[in-house]
DNA sequence: GCAGTAATTCCACTGGATGGAATTACTGCG
DNA sequence: CGCAGTAATTCCATCCAGTGGAATTACTGC
């Protein structure tokens, strides 16, 4: 029997209207909205009419359709400010970019994927795939998300292995295999690596006493050695977690 | 009779919580976010447990208080990629921010505020007041402000005086008379001008074709004479409005 | 102008939301 | 350590707000 907490259903599916905003899906009208969260086409209507009144969408009026609006973005500034874990951990994560010459990564569990909170990276202009605060990376492929993993229960990480099962049907046993490698080196090791990005490597470890934060250094693949990886990063990585930890 | 669109309540009310979190109130409990919204206390527990279901807020256990939650940022991030205006503006607002060493912003209305899409400054580490994308600011005393307000239809302004003058009883002759001399102004030459950080002073201009979307510069005072403004700065802000309604 | 599609409004129904009151969970102080 | 004081949560009877299928209306592209 599960244990339902009092839940609000039109609030509910007025924040799933909202999620289902992407890059890549950035414009949506009421009739994608309702194929992509099920609901019916007439409460989506009312919803997104609410949601307009309150400024969180916009009607493009030209497409037919809908838009995230200013307010969110306001949010997101708040958001921000208010994240004693993000304030503690930004100079530190500048700083050891700038000393290091890497990316430093911040990123907290949503779902089934991992949200950065900040990413730090050497060069600006960025690798091809665009990643800043707010981007959303799977969990299941990624350093940061196999690090969160491993700070789960048991029986949660069960549940969320069922979930990307399904979706990785293909190379499934592969990458479970990975996956629990991952989860027994953070639990030995007190991080894991994993290389998502083709000729990028990433290392993640779960920031001490704050579930469901994890930080990640990474670089390209062809700047280091076996060697260098086993010396420096890793002890840099763990003191990054423990002096962003000590500063909470 | 006020034609009143089919809103749905508690969506509304959820939307109010959040819009409860500001830079500033960043952390607030339930009791403060009743008092905050006027809602009774048993619905903003429900609704709140539904926000952190979602996501949209987390709990924090040791200050018995919420914080606006990942998904937010993810949001922000969405809505930056879809915004057409934000994507053709951007390039450029960064080369003549670069170019002629000033602050450049792109904003929109938010009730009676404005919101920052993007302030593009020459130097990165920004005045004492600090503004970025997401950072709200006063319709009433900034340039962008009255700049919007002087694109709204006549009873719409007055409206909206009428809520200003509300906040600000004790120099509302002074600050109406500024206002409605902005609002002219922008009818005769495209834009006004206005001071609201002390030192700086800053240009306005709506955006041709765009309702709702202002940009601005801005410049430290003491860099420029009179003169100064009347040529470049003028004809800089016109061009650069003209140039971005003309990507789009 | 007309067909075809998407969005909105209508409306009877009903169950989800509501909020005052009671209960429970905390915390800080003596 | 326990108790007072406060804040949050749960309860519950009431009822109205939300629902969604169907009808209507608004668009758009041909």
């Amino acid at each position: 029997m599960e244990r339902k907490s009092p839940a609000n259903r039109s609030l509910e599916r007025g924040l799933a209207l909202l999620r289902a905003f992407r890059p890549g899906s950035t414009l949506l009208g009421n009739g994608e909205l309702a194929e992509r969260t099920g609901l019916p086409r007439a409460t989506v209507s009312r919803l997104t009419q609410t949601l307009v009144a309150g400024g969180f969408l916009q009607h493009d009026q030209a497409a037919r359709a809908y838009r995230l609006g200013a307010p969110v973005l306001s949010l997101a500034y708040a958001m921000r400010q208010g994240s004693e874990i993000l304030r503690a951990a930004l100079p530190l994560m500048r700083e050891t970019a700038e000393n290091q010459r890497i990316n430093v990564g911040l990123a907290c569990a949503d779902g089934e994927e991992m949200i950065y909170l900040e990413s730090v990276r050497r060069h600006r202009a960025s690798m091809f795939r665009h990643i800043t605060a707010g981007s959303r990376i799977p969990m299941e492929l990624t350093s940061l998300g196999r690090a969160h993993l491993a700070t789960l229960p048991k029986a949660e990480v069960e549940r969320m292995l069922a979930l990307f099962r399904a979706r990785r049907r293909a190379h499934w046993p592969a990458l479970q295999k990975e996956i629990r490698a991952a989860i027994a080196a953070v639990e030995r090791n007190g991080y894991c690596r994993a290389s998502w990005q083709p000729g990028v490597i990433a290392l993640a470890a779960p920031l001490p006493g704050q579930p469901g934060y994890v930080m990640n250094i990474s670089l390209a693949t062809e700047r280091l050695s076996e060697q260098e990886i086993k010396t420096g990063l890793v002890s840099l990585l763990r003191g990054l977690v423990q002096e962003v930890a000590a500063r909470l």
